[in-house]
DNA sequence: GTCTGGCACTCAGCACAGCAGAGTGCCAGC
DNA sequence: GCTGGCACTCTGCTGTGCTGAGTGCCAGAC
């Protein structure tokens, strides 16, 4: 078990380096923290910490530098979650009331959430299948060509285009329009199958053909590859990683092209709760050197979707996790007056 | 006037700048192209060919490196386009196929531009002004409150909250929609304005100030700011920018997330054919030690809107182009089946 | 007039050595 | 258990010298 102390002088270095990205040294701690003891006690305590794992040196006459580990014990327990300044809040309240729709709202997020923690900001868009069916649209664009839209109440709007086996009357449409929206409008989206597995029977023979390719259509935009969708945006901010940000830079930048691995990545985080994944607790090979900071963000109780920030591992938890947590609030505010 | 030999010596100079990446001294030169002459001659080439500001010498002792201008004349002069080979182009259009909407034809190409180029990619979506409306809907969230959704003929779904002064009941909205439709259906976006200018007049004066609203909606979607949209890609290949890369890549990953900046690039394009600046030809400074691609793609003889590269000004020139326009073709075909 | 071989010159890049400074581990003493 | 002192290590910086690629220029050949 670590003393008391050796979890102060932990808390300082991680606190030093984040603030001067270099090794810090025994002597630069005790003129900095008022730790009450020498330098060479903080030598002890130094090598007690490095023992455990907790810290590491560069090089033989080098400083300490937190490891992985000592991050997590960091930030499992000696740090809190900084809240934002009056100021701040403001700030992010007026940068996003000003959305005009979703695409804008995702958008405002990511730009927001990059200037705010000065890192590379990730906002999915709200999931469909946690979200409520507000409206399908079906539009008649050839005889045997129809037009899906669904619209949910997070906001999301899907098209998908539909070759009907055989030409579809106007009045068929209109029909299949109005029962399809009886009985999935305000409905959840995951529920859809079931509510609409009977409905072709209800129609006249020649029409099944089309009404169940256009419900097959309907099912596929739940398909998990297509629905999930994200933005991502700050990645400016990935040239201040550090001086060897050049070697770091590629494979995160790679990673980060991949909506695939950054699905999986904030797909991985709790469902409620701030998750944060430090350096190599990150399956993904490219992202070994950085920490990502997540949180489930939506309109009511329930998460729609996630949102985070990646950055170097030695970034300032403290306030990327206030900032993450107070942008998932807010954005769930303006997803719920839409 | 440059003779002949000299511009096959400058073409000569970027083809080996551009495939080494290193200053290409005369003798080099001699050895890698049968140019018939000796280094000396080369030389004195090379000496003409710097004092007209086509080449310059990093340093007194090193080859030459070509300008901006002699990019330029090279792009201008000495390079054609270089076609796809059959591979490619099938790989294109297996790429593209299988698009469901808008969102993934645009994701699918910036994806499929950066590969085959290994630079960076830019796809703006159809400009709502250029393209022709399909369909307006109007549905009623709340008894004062309405949602309008607008789909082009390009796949573009636009979607706005409209916040009535009074309620507005089922059959005014039906009206509404019907006669909304009626006129703007199958007409140019640009032209929208007029066409529903006096329509208020035709309802009951209860129900004018909500359509008045409803039509300012509609025309505030054609607002530039918010009406064009693009998706970048392949912001790793930023990496292989060069030995330099550290110090290019932050202004150019800065100006990369200003849409401004790059609709401003974009709009600089010429309207038809290929357009390619070069270096300190891009006004914003972000971008001087970059070349920039573009041209513009559309469903048929029009372009609705442009798609190009970011790369280094050392770049192979004849083959971004072939792929800029091959890609380019492709979209526009997707576009105009869908 | 144009091209060529020869020659002296320049300068980046690398290797090597020496030095200064930060930081450490250890130990004896309080 | 804490502290001051001390010897030691090792990075990073600076200065020197060398090598080699590449140049400009000139006199002579075609």
């Amino acid at each position: 078990m670590l003393s008391e102390r050796r979890l102060e002088v932990l808390r300082a270095i991680v606190q030093d380096y984040v603030g001067t990205e270099e090794p810090v040294g025994s002597k630069a701690l005790t003129e900095r923290h008022r730790l009450g003891v020498s330098p060479a006690t903080v030598r002890n305590d130094m090598a007690a910490l490095e023992e455990e794992g907790f810290i590491a040196q560069p090089h033989t006459s080098a400083g300490r530098i937190p490891t992985d580990k000592g991050y997590r014990l960091f930030v499992d327990k000696l740090a809190g979650v900084k809240p934002l300044s009056g100021a701040e809040r403001r700030a992010i309240q007026n940068f996003l009331d000003g959305a005009v729709d979703l695409d804008d709202v995702v958008g405002r997020t990511v730009r927001l959430l990059a200037q705010l923690t000065r890192q590379v900001a990730v906002v999915q868009y709200p999931s469909l299948t946690r979200s409520t069916v507000r409206h399908v649209e079906l539009l008649s664009l050839a005889p045997a060509r129809l037009m899906l839209v669904v619209i949910t109440d997070t906001g999301r709007v899907e098209q998908r285009h539909v070759d009907c086996p055989a030409p579809f009357g106007e009045t068929a449409l209109a029909d299949l329009r109005a029962r399809l929206n009886s009985r999935v409008a305000g409905r959840r989206f995951s529920d859809v199958p079931q509510l609409v597995q009977d409905l072709p029977e209800s129609f006249e023979t020649d029409d099944r053909g089309t009404v169940s390719t256009v419900l097959a259509t309907l099912l596929e935009t739940l398909v998990e590859e297509t629905e999930e969708r994200l933005m991502i945006g700050g990645t400016a901010n990935l040239t201040r990683f550090g001086h060897d940000f050049p070697l770091v830079i590629r494979p995160v930048l790679e990673a980060l092209e991949e909506q695939v691995v950054l699905l999986k990545l904030l797909g991985e985080a709790k469902d409620s709760g701030m998750t944060v994944r430090i350096g190599h607790e990150n399956a993904h090979e490219g992202l070994n050197s950085t920490s990502v900071v997540s949180v489930g963000y939506g309109s009511g109780g329930e998460a729609v979707a996630k949102l985070g920030v990646v950055g170097p591992t030695r970034m300032d938890y403290p306030g990327t996790m206030g900032a993450v947590r107070a942008v998932a609030r807010y954005v769930g505010q303006i997803l719920a007056e839409s």
